[in-house]
DNA sequence: CCGCATCCATTATGATACTG
DNA sequence: CAGTATCATAATGGATGCGG
């Protein structure tokens, strides 16, 4: 074998940058969280997604939900109603993805407090 | 029970902010790549891991690296030594946090095609 | 040389106001 | 209600410099 830096988990480089590519698109803050939410509750609406994940701004929240639609990972109902009503749920791709995100949930809710530890530590040195 | 939007995976919301914020931290597209990069090749120093990680500028190397080391994650060994060496390794919790990542990573091997595909279908409607 | 801090241009994100 | 448009701010990338 070559230089071990060049090595990969697969044996096809090409698709490697494009797995790293979409891991890029796919590892984002606020679709993490919309999948949660939306793993949660199974049907949500636009607002309703606002006020699930606090902090997010409408713009993200518009943004995000477009690029998740895009990618399939969502389905998106807008019904013609007065007031309008539009209705996000996860496609079967998107709850996949929020299973495969399960793990690291899991990782986060059992290692929160070693994490914070370790930041206390970390900036109690020099 | 409440609003089903106030609905959480835990019975502790205060937990769950804290779990969100840690989601926010982790689930960064450098760490993500870092991770991947740190789980393949064992010990890697700064130059190695640039190389590893293409698109990565020097700046947010280092401004990754900090924060997992500042968590936790890795260990940053400084050699003394001219030229300078410094080796970067994955602690047992950022090996954990690693395999937790696990099955993003063959998710995003299994589902490029039809992410791709969804992409392609999205992009000619309207 | 290597690790990394600093300066500046570019981009991403947030806050607010406004429309169908 | 579900967005879009606009502007202010923060995050990021690229180039450069500097100590070890």
């Amino acid at each position: 074998m070559g230089n071990p830096l060049l090595t990969e988990y697969s044996d096809r480089p090409e698709v490697d940058a494009l797995v790293n590519e979409l891991i890029g698109c796919v590892a984002d803050k606020w679709t993490l969280l919309l999948l949660e939410a939306l793993e949660e509750v199974e049907k949500l609406r636009f607002t309703e997604l606002a006020r699930a994940i606090p902090g997010i701004s409408q713009k993200m929240l518009t943004q995000t939900l477009r690029q998740m639609e895009r990618d399939g990972l969502v389905d998106r109902t807008a019904h013609a109603t007065i007031p309008p009503r539009v209705d996000y749920r996860l496609t079967p791709l998107g709850h996949s993805l929020g299973e495969a995100f399960c793990g690291v949930w899991l990782w986060a809710e059992k290692h929160i407090d070693t994490v914070h530890q370790a930041r206390t530590a970390f900036d109690s040195r020099d």
